[in-house]
DNA sequence: ATTATGACTGACTTCCCAGTCATTTGTCAA
DNA sequence: TTGACAAATGACTGGGAAGTCAGTCATAAT
């Protein structure tokens, strides 16, 4: 989880580091549970276990500590986007099902997942997270898919251009899972598997596939 | 816009409800743009043009404030939704074509577009205005979805019954529309009624279509 | 072993804002 | 016209939370 020491490190330094990342883990919850303005520095400290001074060791301020948070847990997705595009001669419906998989994986069934939620949440009062997010995650992510689906359309295995025109639409139950798992779970289950699967079946029917050897 | 007066109303009483209706508008507007936790009542009163304590002659409080923001704002969609209902007999495509445009003209050019954006923010802080949302809106829609869904693949007008499992997968590009428009379109805009009309050729392929009379 | 350093602390200050209520304004019935 | 009453007002209050800073003490330097 914690990236290799640089060469030298005093115990001041390593104590002082785990602190920091006290903090951000104890604000993700908090602002992840609470929103941004209704989070309670105060609670935030005490989860860190740490004093109300410390965090303005590290953070100029609640704003400040807020987008740092975001960021960080952000960073790591793109990890995962790599290892797909690497994978890319695939056929489009396997990709397509490990995407989703990484996704339930990796993000659904983490802390993470609430991270979009915040940005639709608090982007309007932070346009520059909202425009970081874009400029970061949005973009890329929605390049990758029109690339994927490019090539697959090339190859034949997907009937129209639909997917190359508009790759959100790839992504779109992926949002929707997202939205309800943070907002409606507590109400009504959703089959995440099985609508990401269905998903893909309407994508690329099983008729239009080539066969897997 | 205005429902018909009921039979007698004193002048007193007209102005009594215009008021409430004032701080209602004033009201979205401020929640809209900040959020709950960050609109103060004071932003609230000036743009309604009411003293701070007229507030309190129609609200409880300030979340009782907001959760009838949201109820009346949420309310009317039912209307468009009936409307939809009464049509059942039409071709599934020219249906979702209908709900599409009903969505972007009654929705998306609206303020109405950033009351779910402010369910998804809230809902954690306020689990009966989500429980309300589920109920009320989510339910219903999915389940007009799911009867159309079901009359269509009975006529053979589509291929797989995946939208009647998952009603949601016609329903997830206006949540991407929704999302999008409140949050990036500063950045980068979407063609909504291009995606849209994409997402349909997508669920009925030209050549499974009915042809039409 | 002794001193110097600066990371960390948490009580305190300051500001802000939801909610109150004594006062003023406007309506309506007599 | 007028008095009674309700409706509306907005200065004020109390509490809560962001941000500060003088003091403490573990660690590093000598």
């Amino acid at each position: 989880m914690v990236v290799a020491p640089p060469h030298r490190r005093s115990k001041r330094e390593a104590a002082s580091e785990a602190r920091r990342q006290a903090i951000l883990d104890a604000a993700l919850e908090i602002f992840v549970s609470q929103g941004f303005a209704a989070a309670r520095l105060d609670d935030i400290v005490s989860a860190a276990g740490v004093a109300k001074g410390t965090i303005y060791l590290f953070f100029r301020d609640k704003q400040d500590l807020f987008e740092q948070v975001v960021r960080g847990a952000v960073g790591p997705v793109f990890a995962d986007m790599a290892v797909l595009a690497e994978k890319a001669d695939a056929p489009f419906d396997a990709m397509l099902a490990a995407l989703f998989d990484t996704f339930q994986r990796e993000i659904l069934a983490t802390p993470k997942r609430e991270i979009p939620r915040l940005i639709f949440a608090e982007g309007r009062r932070f346009p520059e997270l909202a425009a970081f997010y874009h400029r970061e995650v949005i973009t890329p992510g929605l390049d990758l898919l029109r690339r994927l689906a490019q090539r697959a359309h090339e190859r034949g295995e997907l009937v129209s251009d639909a997917l190359v025109r508009h790759p959100v639409l790839a992504f779109a139950p992926m949002l929707v899972s997202l939205i309800w798992t943070s907002t409606f779970d507590p109400f009504q289950k959703l089959d995440v598997a099985d609508l990401l699967a269905t998903h893909r079946e309407l994508l690329s029917p099983p008729q239009a596939r080539k066969p897997t050897p």
